[in-house]
DNA sequence: GTCAAGCCGATTGTCTGACATTCTTGCAAT
DNA sequence: ATTGCAAGAATGTCAGACAATCGGCTTGAC
């Protein structure tokens, strides 16, 4: 058999993308939060029709990154620091139980893969791009979720750190933010290499709560 | 100004009310496992229009209630054991969270609702109406979830339970499950109302692992 | 000048109907 | 029995339409 040609000559079923489109759009911060998403402007925009616009949205709904208020249509939900603390605090609960696990059981493979999606980081961290930043280090978390055995933890976490991408933008451009982060990303890498389940679930904690600590500063800074 | 008779001649906004009827349908296990769902089926069963239907399938999407695979529309997707125990995990995470916190800020009045769900559980598990003993089940977890003073964890949880409530069912009646389900929530009660943190957090893992037991058995039952 | 009432445009909620694409299933031919 | 094909069914997507609702603006009264 020749191996997959999957050429997909005439790209099918392209509608999907536009949740990605409008996720990644959300992410970038490219809608201000509180600022309403019309409809028909969208609609151009994304080159489709409402119906299969609204689809999208519902989803996005769903996800909680917008929200649809009846009548009044979606709009990207402003994050008080209320909420944003909650979800600071569930990811603490879940990226120290996944890097727990992870310490156990990660493959040398998939040790590697995280080794260099910490030096990605470092590279992002000593630019200023913070939306690289934001990227890589979502990529690091990525490795360690999807490799601690449970793929729920990685499916909720992911969810939760997709409300707060807005936040962690601003909060990572802070004054050497993105170095201490890297310093406690990197004690992660350590105890994880070195198989020490305390040790990796002590800096994970560490490192969510300084993340937490480093949100609320530039929020308070109104940034 | 008569007092707002608030009559409704013409239902308006009654569509988002259909999200909710499928979900209850699907919670309720009227669909088999694996089961696709026809849209132009449901459009009539539901009264509605395939846009709006299609709307609300989106919605259950992106909550994992169902699953859309591309040119072969919507069904319930059959869950796996491996999946059930990840979803158990997390949820026992969440709970003895919940649990522990709870017991540190519950007011006495949320107690005494807690109280009552308690009771209204324990009739139910004199009953052989296992959908009864789900519901006032979950309604136990709820006050608990909602009095823990954070909101996202509530709202995980309660995303996760939802998937797994075709399971509950099944096992809640193995024989003895809902007398031994109803020891175990009562010592998590008396803990709370004890406000004995680790005394309820304990409870609560013992309560999740118990579940999680049972829910083993039963799918190995192949019920 | 300020405030309240009412009207108008903009936007959403929902439907109908349509058509191309894709999957499934049954039938025919080898 | 297996293969291939063709008809039917279901989905993916669109266009257009219309009522209901919201928000802002104008107008009028004090």
């Amino acid at each position: 058999m020749p191996p997959d040609l999957n050429l997909r000559i005439s790209p099918r079923t392209v509608q999907r993308e536009t949740v990605d489109k409008l996720r990644l759009a959300i992410f970038s911060g490219l809608f201000q939060p509180g600022s309403r998403l019309v409809e028909s402007q969208l609609c151009t925009q994304l080159g489709i029709s409402r119906p299969s616009l609204r689809e999208a949205l519902r989803s996005l709904e769903a996800e909680r990154l917008i929200e649809i208020v009846p009548n009044r249509g979606p709009s990207i939900p402003a994050l008080s620091w209320e909420v944003a603390t909650a979800i600071y605090e569930v990811r603490e609960l879940l990226e120290v139980e996944a890097a727990g696990r992870c310490a156990l059981r990660i493959s040398p493979e998939q040790l590697r893969e995280l080794e260099k999606s910490l030096s990605a980081f470092e590279e992002a961290a000593s630019s200023n791009d913070s939306l690289a930043q934001v990227m890589t280090a979502a990529d690091f978390y990525s490795i360690i979720l999807a490799n601690c055995g449970n793929p729920i933890l990685e499916e909720v976490h992911r969810g939760l750190v997709a409300r707060i991408s807005f936040f962690r933008g601003r909060s990572m451009s802070l004054d050497g933010r993105a170095q201490s982060s890297l310093a406690e990303m990197r004690e992660i890498f350590e105890s994880i290499a070195a198989g020490d389940e305390k040790a990796a679930r002590k800096a994970s904690k560490q490192h969510v709560l300084k993340a937490k600590a480093a949100a609320k500063i530039s929020m308070d800074n109104g940034i």
